[in-house]
DNA sequence: GATGAATGAGACTTCATTCAT
DNA sequence: AATGAATGAAGTCTCATTCAT
């Protein structure tokens, strides 16, 4: 009976519990990614929730790396399986200048900031089967990508271009938006539309470089 | 008297301190990128080198963040210059394709690869100072480099596109391919040759965009 | 009412807690004489028998040590009795080779090796009581062994010989038996077979040294 | 360069450090054998001899079990060949009586009483080649044994019986006897001359039974 | 310059025990 | 009776740093 998908037959009790963990994961989630795992303190997320020291290690008995991997595990689950739907159901009619505005908007908000600061950061500590993620992850995108570019080439919406590269071009363009936002962004937060329109004045750079 | 500028008139003993004292950044620099600045024991970087415990506070007193400040100034000091330089005495009438692939090689060989997962890895306990000196360095490429695709659109060897942006494009390729070597790519360590080839088949594709 | 000893009138619910008590007792009583007492914890039993955690201190609500005091407790409860019984009825007319080896079967047989361990190494946790209990059990034996004979040594049976350390070199022989077989045995499960060959060994040479 | 063998060349540093560490070992044997293994917590050990907490480690990096393993280590060491070598050079003029007297000597002197207690009590915790040790020094000393009185049988001082056995009732009976000098025994410490006196007894009675 | 013993704060973790449900 | 979340003291261990030699 796993504690995250059974709701039904749970009693108050569990409830709280399952609350309780979750609420442990954010704040480490949190801290780690500002701070640093190694810099963050399992005294500290105890404080940080109000929860007595002993707790930690009912809820992840393997301790503070545990709930490394777990955060990781729980941020980055059914995340490809959802980018994989959304560029599979893209709609092939769409213009194509909004196509690449949804698909940016998919990764970007899909990426979560401080996920994105953990990945980078903690690399070294994460499992061999989350660092595989990572990559799985890109190779993923700019496969569906392209297919979906070259189904645009043949409609003449583009020039002939290699598809592949084109998608890794887009794909950069991002990676170096989300970089700049989290990693080296350090302390400026731009507010929402002032990013979006930053995204869009990338889109239409590379359109007019595919056209 | 800086030690690893006045070579005069050293004694021998000068000379073995100015050896080891280069020994150690090396090896902490290579342990920093590899397992990170705070799963690196100061004891772990003695034993690599031999030295005594207590002998790294006699080179570096206010110990061991002055080493981490130390290797990021040292491998950092002068390659904006050199960037500058380079870019400002780039050969007018060169091949547009010779100049962006010289272009290329000078920011990725300039760039060692443990210098950058320390600069991505460890930003938060840099000096203010040196996280500037990320942002500027961006800031200075793309600003000199697109005078110089100015220049090339000019003389018409390329449309007319928003030069900036060119810049940005060109700059993000590179960094992507940067990042995928040193923070994702873990273990693998490809050929110089297959690196060249990548660079190279990168640029093609810019100069396809762009012309 | 010991909930040991009362059997009638009790509900399912209450042989339901009588069963539940014993194999937490059982458990315990191995899982103590494997791994120590203060290397076993409280959750490890609670684990074995598939018990909550917070249920033990229904049984035994002071606590752990309430567990090992009633293992020895139980382990040992009447059995000082039963040995000197057997002693006393004695039948006088048995071949004196049968007695010594039906006396070295009750006390090997009464003394459970689980016991055995638990008494020598956790000792200092015992009660005074049961450590008392422990040096009375020698003597007693010693005491009635010795009795006994010097009955045989009366009707010539045996060479005149001190029958306080007769029976003192018998108590050591199967002492030392059962210290092999527990605290130094360790892996070693000799078969049954071999270990009565054993003791009538021990007890044959003893013979020949007494006549 | 081995700290506890070379003793040349060291310097008054290297010998107060070999002192700390001596002095360490001891402590740590004393309240091991006075209060267990777990019941005894490294600063306890630090206390009881004003040492810093963490400079155990710089000592035994493995920790506490290290210290556990080294003081068995240390103490068994050596011993096995001591005894077999006092064994070999027994003089086979001397009186049996004062051959079994010295040997008796020679085991329990050897066999200090904290080492017994900790072995015996601690077993689980020692590596599998110090449990070894403990079954083979009794097998060597009773193989030995066990040649010297044959010898004397053969002389005619002592009755023919197996000599294997008789072995395992002198080593039995000096056992029982250091069992109940150190685990049974607990605060009951006779004076030597008492000590000696029961030793003797044993022998003579030994003596009477063989002869 | 060099050594490594010494320091002690603080990290992670374990555990018996309590208690609301 | 039963559950397991909650508690917090105490344990083991790590580590950057200091300092006498």
């Amino acid at each position: 009976m796993s504690k995250s998908v059974q709701k039904e037959g749970m009693t108050s009790r569990d409830l709280q519990a399952a609350k309780r963990r979750k609420q442990l994961l954010q704040t480490a989630k949190k801290l780690f990614a500002e701070k640093g795992y190694h810099n963050t303190s399992t005294k500290e997320i105890n404080r940080a929730i109000g929860m007595a020291d002993g707790l930690i290690y009912h809820y992840f008995p393997k301790g503070k790396l545990e709930i490394l991997h777990t955060i990781v595990q729980d941020s980055t689950e059914g995340k490809i399986q959802q980018l994989e739907k959304a560029l599979k159901n893209m709609d092939a009619d769409m213009p194509i200048r909004d196509m690449l505005l949804k698909i940016a908007h998919i990764i970007v908000d899909n990426a979560d900031n401080e996920l994105i600061v953990i990945l980078i950061r903690e690399q070294p500590l994460l499992t061999d089967e989350q660092t595989e993620w990572l990559t799985r992850t890109f190779d993923t995108v700019i496969g569906q990508l392209s297919v979906l570019l070259e189904k645009r080439m043949l409609k003449g919406e583009l020039r002939r271009l290699n598809c592949k590269l084109m998608a890794r071009q887009f794909v950069s363009s991002i990676q170096s938006y989300l970089i700049e936002q989290t990693i080296l962004g350090g302390g400026k937060h731009r507010d929402q539309t002032e990013s979006d329109k930053h995204l869009m004045e990338l889109i239409d750079f590379l359109l007019e470089c595919w056209r």
